[in-house]
DNA sequence: TTGAGCAATGAAAACGGTTTTCAAGCACAT
DNA sequence: ATGTGCTTGAAAACCGTTTTCATTGCTCAA
């Protein structure tokens, strides 16, 4: 089950090109030269049917928007500027222990997690500081 | 500034009663025999409000459905079966320390961070082994 | 190779949570 | 008390996502 039209290779392939998370907007964009006529709801559908089909994790980040990227790519969690959006890419997960622990606790069959940390970098902290300065002397 | 108004105040009521995090349809679930009138775009606007000016926590859960909590609360997070919705709260945060080490690293100001752990709970996982024995014959 | 069956697709409409608009109402400083 | 402008309620707009439905085109059996 799971018939091999060139829509679902395209997708896969822009997946497999993104090593960070991907939306189904971002792959529209990415494929429609190249597949002018192909619609956002197929993206959709095969996002979700690959998701359910374990070839790709699912991730809804805090702008609410969906996101996918490959599943055995070794997962990554992301530190993210509250301000400007700049990413890093946290490169050790720290919950693999805690998992196994909780499965054991639990009875569950750990499947995944989300972990995203949220904060402000430098730039962003050092224009919130000015910002504040600002505004001070009127509160 | 931040005009003291009964729906503010109810808002922030609901908000308190709940530990566990609450979504804008919860709230207005909540309130709407007592304010019969009130309107789900001022209980979004205030907790928008609320969240920028840190007094709650905004989180997107992986339904998409946007939630809050109180700020200062000792903040949970969840393991949510992926079959059924069970939610249990996971009491330790394994994150504080590795958060430290992240402000050193990245000259970030962490804020805060979003975990949820995803699996099977024990029901669940019976129900799908039964599911698939049932369909095995066929594929 | 051909045709039947049915999954997959494209286009458009529907959906649902959230945001915006706008006129009316109410809190707060004066 | 009064005016200013923040807040509210109601309704419409938004926008990412899902569903519908007719059509297309894989796949497999003959």
């Amino acid at each position: 089950m799971l018939k091999n039209t060139k829509q679902r290779g395209a997708i896969m392939r822009i997946l497999k090109q993104n090593s960070d998370p991907v939306g189904a907007e971002d792959i529209f964009d990415a494929l429609k030269d190249e597949y002018p006529s192909l619609a956002l709801s197929t993206i959709y559908r095969n996002l979700e049917r690959f998701a359910a089909d374990g070839l790709i994790k699912k991730d809804v980040w805090s702008d609410g928007i969906v996101r996918y990227s490959i599943a055995q790519e070794h997962h990554g969690h992301y530190l993210i500027c509250t301000g400007c959006s700049a990413k890093i890419k946290i490169e050790d997960c720290p919950l693999s222990g805690i998992e196994r622990g909780l499965a054991q606790d639990t009875g569950y069959e750990i499947e995944g997690h989300t972990l995203t940390i949220y904060g402000k970098c430098p730039k962003c902290i050092k224009r919130s500081r000015a910002q504040e300065q600002a505004k001070k002397p009127r509160e």
